[in-house]
DNA sequence: TTTTTTCACACAAATTTCATGTTCATATGT
DNA sequence: ACATATGAACATGAAATTTGTGTGAAAAAA
């Protein structure tokens, strides 16, 4: 509960700055010290960090919007870094999936993520997948073979992407595919709020035999830029208990299998 | 200087455990705890973390050695996370090497990744590697594109290797590549501590028009187990200002431009 | 120009993280 | 059954990180 505390009252400037920009288009220094009741330096120090990742950019008094946009998944991310113990029951239910022996791909993703760190007590597993953290955390287990697919690091996401990763894909079957997703919604389908790691994520729902959809609640009945896959090509959806009835009825009526925990 | 006081002492314990290990095949919690003169916890700690890496199994009262038999290159690479002043020279050197618009490869290692570090100046490159690390350390740097081959992770390494590697590297040609090795030999050649990152090293030096060598002195004067290349494959040398006068001129001898800093 | 504001840098204070040690209830081997 | 080893929980001090403050330089405003 606490344990994160630190990183996200640090986190949460950067949030309500890129808010606050999304908003005006520009934001001064003095102005977000105040609000927020820090010292200016803390928040020249917060906009050159958020300069250096290229979500905005320093002007003298303050900050304008980088021409680069990717304030909408910035802040998007930055703030589902939280409903931790929803992502840790939900992973713990995916590796019960998983059986010693299969070859697996976690998508990239938090959720995915805390699927790799419930899986010491599995045997000969392959583990494939595009995001560097998750290859990371799994480096050090003795019999677990990761292979990573390749690819361009997509700048502060610490994930592959491009033809390298796409076409790695392409010539890839394993037994299950864990998913992650931005959007579920019950007629549009599941879509991220990214392209570059749509393409990649359309590719992976073709390259399991099984393909399981991990999300928390806050995930459903939205829709987000990208789509990537319709419900139906999903084979198994693992969620939390906050999702809503009729919304687990209609998921089951595509014929997914559904676990709620 | 006192940077890595604390990481060399943890250091300094798990390679005495390893040598010890390795010339007795068995040791023992307390022995070790008293003659490094800290707790049995911390002992402890050191066999778990070393049982973790593969490089030893637990038994009661002590550890013995694992079956997979790393404890050399493990050695090697733990003593030689020293002489860390010798290799930040040589990683400036080498980076005054690189123009902005290059696509350079790094090797992977303890040296280039230093040079990794020494970017911060450089306008759109291209870096490509099969080291995590690097790419981890290069991840948010704005005007970097950095591509990472992709391949199977190797235990306790960070870096990927494998045939998915080593096919990367084939179709592959940039403007320079850094290379790192274990021992570098006049007449032997230029050699390495295990064979599987040795097979993507041989491929290296096809694969870029200038071949950049980086090593420190204490690799001159040395065979490994594994050679991938010639002398004369190599165009330049970087290394440090303690290399022996005659070793220096016979690698001039070959036609190697060498800087010595 | 002069004045005011903003900035970057250096240093200090506060806070967090981390490695290690200590204790204690439980496991294990003889 | 006994002695020892173990792992978990907690304490502690050191190191690293984050934040605040002050100062002179640089930029904007007057």
């Amino acid at each position: 509960m606490s344990e994160y505390a630190s990183v996200n009252q640090a986190n949460h400037r950067l949030v309500m700055i890129m808010e606050k920009l999304n908003k005006y288009g520009r934001v001064d220094v003095q102005e977000i010290a105040q609000e927020l009741d820090v010292s200016t330096a803390t928040i020249r120090r917060d906009f050159n960090e958020l300069e250096r990742q290229g979500h905005l950019r320093r002007v003298h008094g303050g900050a304008v919007l980088s021409n680069v946009s990717t304030t909408f998944e910035y802040l998007y991310h930055a703030k589902v870094a939280l409903r931790m113990d929803e992502k840790k029951r939900i992973a713990i239910q995916a590796a019960e999936e998983i059986q010693d022996g299969d070859a697996i791909f976690f998508d990239s993703g938090t959720t995915t993520y805390q699927i790799a760190m419930c899986l010491s007590d599995k045997k000969e597993l392959t583990v494939i997948t595009y995001d560097m953290s998750i290859a990371t955390v799994l480096n050090n287990h003795p019999s677990i073979q990761v292979i990573l697919t390749g690819g361009i690091v997509r700048q502060g996401y610490n994930v592959l992407v491009g033809s390298i990763t796409e076409n790695f894909i392409r010539n890839m079957m394993v037994d299950k595919v864990f998913l992650s997703a931005d959007a579920i919604h019950a007629s549009f389908g599941i879509s991220n709020a990214n392209y570059v790691e749509s393409g990649i994520k359309s590719l992976l729902v073709s390259a399991g035999k099984k393909i399981i959809l991990v999300a928390d609640h806050s995930k459903f009945d939205k829709i987000a830029v990208s789509k990537f896959c319709n419900l139906s090509d999903i084979d198994m959806l693992i969620t939390d208990n906050q999702i809503s009835h009729s919304m687990a009825e209609s998921i089951r009526e595509s014929g997914i299998e559904i676990k709620c925990v």
